[in-house]
DNA sequence: TTTTCGCTTGAAACCGGTTTCAAAATATCG
DNA sequence: CGATATTTTGAAACCGGTTTCAAGCGAAAA
């Protein structure tokens, strides 16, 4: 590999000294016109780029931030990935992406090894460690959290809110006539998935529609759950008119489910998703959803982090799911 | 911020030299055994994470591969992405990406960029940039490009046959009887979508079926666009059994446009899309498509680039994309 | 004309590792 | 047991930048 070229080349070659070139590229000190001109016109001649290496070693300071993901494919965090990228660009910082896998011990190596590359700042998308286990490791390293609500004051998150999120749609399907409304939910244990059930409750008690588990199925966020959900429910024997699914792609997988026994969407039953993928608009009929602010989000957090690493304080921020209004739901009568 | 330790630190706390220390924490040296656990207790008490930058600055390899990437939320590159991630695993190189939003200009920076990181390589999963452009900028940094066929000899590509593909999904339909098969393609100039249309015209010929401009729509990759594509063609009065989509995103807005105009798939109108996105198979009905191994793409990208930096050479590889039968193709009579 | 001030500038230290080199310690051999 | 070969080890140079510091310089003030 030629050797790359350094400020001293261009030092040499514009006959001044490496500290001069240094200046003029950052702009710290005034340096005489003229002597800037020459270093200007050196680097470009000689194609330099500046050894990011060096550069962050002497000065301390990296201009990266490391953005922890979960399960990289999925359309709601994959949004929020891009609002990242969108709220870094053009700051001089650079995202480093280290997957997390939905694994505690994965997302600590991760930032371990984010940390190695000494990231000025850290970004949390999803997750599995609390707050105490992120204290531990990432110590006074600005960091912002994502999608998910650590209660902690000293952790800044941005998050949905997934409990008003399952509230609007169950509403949604009350005000529509609904009273025996199936919920598919996403894994027990996920949060997100537990406040989507805590918001359908509500919604049920304040229309004095009595809860039963009989029309809470388990599913794991996949299209594939969806499908056995609805082949179970029907199965069972449990009456119902329109399902809830935690998720868009769960609610692909509830629909054809429905469709292979001969159920009409939404003539006969009424369908409503999360996360307002963007195939939801084209399915048939089109989705009915709850929208999640995803890139948005994502954006608000890139630009926290910076402020944060910047010194300044920042604080949390919740965001509101709409409902997309489509063709998936009747009125019954 | 704490300051971090060294492994100077390192170094006093074990009673050895700085020199020591790293031949422990790199294995390059034997050195004596009670020595080195005492470096390795010293580490781990003092919660040693090495700087990147400075190991990367002193032994010229960054340990890391630069990955530019195009739209990022496409279900193909995305997958390809993952393959790549997944290739790396373990390997001790990390992946940085860079995203090229299908822009030279942006795509130059990214590169440019990467390089002021100095990556020991570079993936181009797709990309705009050709075989000159790329040689110009990475000079003789090993690179290998993805999903994308650069003709020279000196560029190794991980690509799928895309006029095969094309060729393919054509053939499919007409084995089924059809005959007035029309093709929503993708942008005119995108490579991936000329080949496509290329194979569907060689399946046309070969089956003595006369190839006309009038059942050929542009479309750009997105459901809208299929939306319209099938609106236009349906306005026109043009005759027509089967549609070939460019992409699986384009199939489902034809899907729905078909839907819209009460025509029914497959009894009315066979589909076929490309990609195999996880939504098609819990589409309405459930979506033929070309499959494209892009996980597998991916992972052999990122082996090969590994073994080109590591100076070995290494050839391209051509992917041949499969059918996936569901059922939104009938039999014509 | 001399003194003082502010602006530019280069030399050198520094960031935290790796690597070379030669010295020191140990092992092998005649 | 001495001489030589081999293994361990530390000192110091180096990677390519940034930053501190003090010196050099010209202009303004006295």
């Amino acid at each position: 590999m030629a050797k790359a070229t350094t400020i001293q080349d261009i030092a040499e070659l514009a006959g001044v000294s490496k500290s001069t070139v240094s200046r003029v590229m950052n702009k710290t000190t005034a340096v005489h016109p003229e002597k800037a001109a020459a270093v200007i016109k050196a680097a470009e001649q000689l194609g330099f780029a500046p050894n990011q290496f060096a550069r962050s070693l002497a000065s301390g300071r990296s201009m990266t931030v490391g953005v922890i993901t979960q399960n990289l494919g999925s359309p709601f965090y994959d949004a929020i990935a891009q609002g990242v990228i969108a709220g870094l660009e053009g700051t001089g910082y650079s995202p480093i992406f280290a997957d997390g896998r939905w694994d505690r011990v994965v997302e600590e190596d991760s930032i371990r090894s984010l940390q190695g590359r000494r990231v000025d700042g850290i970004l949390l998308i999803g997750g599995q460690l609390d707050g105490t286990d992120l204290k531990a490791l990432c110590g006074t390293l600005p960091r912002v959290a994502i999608a998910r609500h650590l209660p902690s004051v000293q952790h800044c998150c941005m998050y949905v809110d997934n409990a008003q999120g399952g509230y609007l749609a169950t509403q949604h399907l009350i005000r529509h006539g609904h009273t025996k409304i199936a919920f598919i939910g996403g894994l027990h244990h996920h949060p997100d998935a537990k406040d989507r059930l805590a918001g359908y409750r509500k919604a049920l008690t304040q229309a004095d529609i009595r809860f039963t588990t009989k029309l809470v199925l388990e599913g794991d966020f996949s299209s594939a759950s969806g499908h056995a959900a609805v082949h179970a429910l029907l199965k069972s024997g449990q009456e119902f008119t329109a399902i809830f699914a935690a998720n868009d792609a769960t609610a692909y997988g509830a629909r054809l489910a429905l469709d292979q026994h001969g159920l009409r969407v939404p003539q006969d039953i009424s369908l409503v998703g999360y996360d307002n993928q963007a195939e939801s608009a084209f399915m048939i009929p089109p989705l009915t959803t709850m929208h999640q602010p995803a890139h948005q989000m994502g954006q608000a957090a890139a630009a926290a982090v910076l402020e944060k690493i910047q010194g300044q304080s920042i604080k949390s921020r919740m965001f509101i799911p709409e409902l997309r209004c489509r063709e998936s739901v009747a009125t019954r009568n």
